[in-house]
DNA sequence: AAATTATCAGAACAAGTGTGCTATGTCAAT
DNA sequence: ATTGACATAGCACACTTGTTCTGATAATTT
């Protein structure tokens, strides 16, 4: 689709990225000119009216510096988002997607790019876009995209995405350890909390954040 | 330590955070001057030596739009994070505060910085939290963070933040208008909706999103 | 009240910066 | 050789933008 840049447009470009990476500001045209040896502004002009017909940048002409990268390339400007895999879907009647960190980085799933205080500075998190109205317990409704942190044992009072084997159904629930069986508490008051075998509960991940748009 | 900031300055600080979140390139001097509605550059140019001197940012003076953000500022706003004012609670017994848009450049409140996928691109976004298990039949919980677009007048079907005069309490429902009554949907099914007279009504916000951590 | 300091207003200047114009060079197709 | 598209050079103009100067006003101190 896109045709193929000359060199010079290849070395003007990731001079671009290379500038926005250093500096907060984008470069001006004498900025390129310099660091990119080039002898007249008016190539810089020429070789920036190519890259923004080719889609690679955008350009506010009446505003200096009215550089703005396009594409992967302004994915890096998110660079302290925290990328998050949506690895699928949790729902009354369907098994919980695993968690598995390996896998993230080998498929392309649907990501969500949020704001560090959202995950907490956790590594392993991942979502979960919440169908159907079974949650509404916790607090959480339909279409909800709910943060999971992946872990290997929960803590007392965690709230975490379980599995009940037998019921065949997944749940949002605060967990309480007791000896062998598992109390399970919804957030909110009004509901009562259940109490079963620990054998019976598989912990996918405690719940670190829940983000709802409408 | 850090000596008290006039409210102009106040104003502009808030002001380039505000652009920054908005564009890549930081603001210059008349951009500040205009949209702060100072009369002059030079007032821009005398608090922003303030502002540079009390270490809230750095100037490059050599070259255009050379403001940097320093600080605790600085890691959120410079990439494309959306900056929103928390400009309050919500809770039962206490009147919402007044989403008045002038006044979110001139306060220091507290911010919270998100993706723009959460705001909908919306301008006038600004978020209360929730005090208290009020909300719960809105899948609101104590804590949660309401997003609020604020708005003239309601679509039917929007999710508001409304002020019931006469019960003096605080909800968010979904808004439908009828003739002279106003029907409150809750989010949740299971409970009722309630209908009430239009004039009893107050309605500060829609909701566009919610966002809670744990 | 007088003096000092902080802040603001308006204007002008100078450097920064994008863009247009013309000329030159390269290279493949005719 | 001629043409024409593509790329480059050099320069100048106009707009953008940071800075400075002078003076005025408000707040604070003496």
């Amino acid at each position: 689709m896109k045709r193929p840049l000359s060199k010079r447009q290849q070395t003007m470009l990731n001079y671009i990225k290379d500038f926005m990476g250093k500096n907060i500001y984008p470069p001006t045209v004498r900025d390129i000119q310099t660091g990119c040896e080039i002898s007249s502004t008016s190539v810089v002009d020429y070789n920036l009216q190519i890259l923004q017909r080719e889609g690679y940048l955008q350009r506010r002409r009446e505003v200096s510096r009215g550089i703005e990268l396009l594409g992967e390339t302004a994915t890096s400007t998110l660079r302290n988002l925290v990328s998050i895999p949506v690895v699928g879907s949790i729902a009354a009647g369907e098994p919980l997607p695993l968690a598995n960190t390996e896998q993230w980085n080998d498929t392309d799933f649907d990501n969500v790019d949020l704001p560090p205080f959202l995950t907490k500075g956790k590594e392993n998190v991942f979502a979960l876009r919440v169908k159907g109205e079974s949650m509404v317990d916790a607090l959480v409704g339909d279409g909800d995209l709910v943060l999971l942190e992946s872990i290997e044992q929960p803590q007392n009072g965690d709230m975490v995405a379980a599995w009940l084997k037998d019921r065949e159904e997944a749940t949002l629930k605060h967990f309480y350890l007791e000896g062998d069986k598992v109390k399970l508490v919804p957030a909110n008051s009004y509901m009562q909390p259940i109490t079963v075998a620990a054998a019976n509960v598989s912990v996918r991940g405690r719940v670190v954040g829940v983000v709802r748009t409408m």
